[in-house]
DNA sequence: TTCACCATAATGTGATCACATAATACGGCA
DNA sequence: TGCCGTATTATGTGATCACATTATGGTGAA
């Protein structure tokens, strides 16, 4: 090896401005296409039914079709995207049937997690929540989509962090992957006085954690996701065809 | 294209011998190769630390490295494999807090999809149920732990795609292909004495699902699930470390 | 004898090429 | 003018090559 080892206390590392430069991500070129697809996902700034196709991934990424054929292939394995063989992967057209089907998962597991949250609810928990409510509250107020979907996310996985289960907690990120689509459409177009009772429920499930009530916790996440729910049955009506060309 | 078309009505699809051949699989290589790792895994037949070189297993399947690649890569997606980077894909080794955390994981998801499972059940799946536990019995008497996993696999998905809930069985594949290396452990040293609790869950269960007894059923599902928890726990005392190398 | 260093080998990752298959657009016949 | 068949294009999939990074074995000095 010719290079010297970085960690090599050579007195040549003191002239260097090495040590004031962060550390680079060691992440791969596949790890960040999928760190930025699977936010594009869940932030629903993908809709449902639309393609993706590799080459022209790899053509937006500047990189060969190769990472983004593995990026692919793993939202594809947690049910983020659908694939046929021979076929362009694509955002999957959920029905009605589907949707409510991963709605009562979501309840189920989601419910779970901020009951176990609640039993181990502390300040530093409290505060990161009442950090986010606030980005989402002021995002509410100025009308910025992106940033209220951003500011709820952080709200919520605080929550689930707080769980302190793994297991739990990669279904979740599973669960946001496959609604993420739907639910933008839903809460785009909610007029301010509807977005009230959302606020409402975050304040109530802080309240319930800083009581350490685990079934109050869950009731107001029900709650929430039920008014995401509902406000999208209402925006779609029986079909979600037009979700995918809304 | 100089090919004729397959469904051409040309006189030569008479002589040929076609209609008596059954369809080939139109699976892609790489889901071939995934198959057979995840039926492996769920099995048990691979062990917790043990690492799967990608070039090893694309001499062993006789292809090339890419499907290897791919499958792998599904895998790790859905939490069955792991890997560091540069660092070949390894079956993980859990931890006994891991395990437990994908144990009340099961509790939750298995217990509710036995729920709704009790709520639709009908003839046709209590005699799909009863097939399924006559092989697991006869597999017990005869020592064949290996018949013996394939015949309790068969007997839970059968319940578990009674739900009807296509969400719900994704995550429960995904926790199946999680715990799979380490509950042959358990199971394959057991006593004939010890799996005799094992039938009873399994009749029991029937029995709720007769009646259309969900909370019944969840209980008798637990019941099953903590019965090869305990065992397990057991077997494998306070560390787990030993799994890897058993 | 032990530890540090270096050279070698091995492995995952990315790029490029080749091919089969499915969609598309063009042209000819009724 | 409408529809069917064909040729072309485009896309996913598999194979091969190239390289950076990691592990490993051996060799030197203290």
């Amino acid at each position: 090896m010719a290079r010297p080892r970085r960690d090599a206390p050579s007195p040549e590392a003191l002239r260097s401005p090495l040590p004031v430069l962060r550390p680079v991500s060691r992440d791969s070129v596949q790890d960040r296409i999928y760190a930025e697809l699977s936010d594009a996902l869940i932030c629903g700034r993908l809709q449902g039914g639309q393609t993706l196709q590799i080459r022209d991934l790899a053509d937006a990424f500047h990189t060969s079709v190769m990472p983004v054929r593995e990026a692919l292939r793993r939202l594809v394995a947690e049910g983020a995207l659908e694939s046929a063989t021979q076929r362009p992967v694509r955002v999957p057209h959920l029905s009605v049937q589907r949707l409510d089907d991963i709605h009562q998962a979501r309840l189920l597991v989601e419910g779970h997690a901020a009951e176990r949250a609640a039993e181990r609810a502390d300040a530093h928990l409290l505060a990161a929540l009442e950090v986010a409510d606030a980005e989402f509250s002021h995002a509410l107020q100025t009308g910025d989509v992106e940033a209220e979907l951003q500011a709820n996310r952080r709200f919520h996985f605080t929550l689930y962090e707080a769980a302190q289960s793994p297991t739990l907690l990669s279904m979740i990120r599973s669960l946001w992957l496959q609604s993420g689509p739907y639910v933008r459409v839903a809460v785009a177009h909610h007029s301010p006085e509807q977005g009230a009772p959302r606020t409402l429920h975050h304040h109530g499930l802080m309240q319930a954690l800083a009581q350490r009530d685990a079934k109050a916790a869950r009731r107001e996440l029900e709650a929430d996701l039920d008014w995401a729910w509902r406000l999208m049955q209402g925006k779609v009506g029986p079909s979600v065809e037009s979700l995918g060309k809304a």
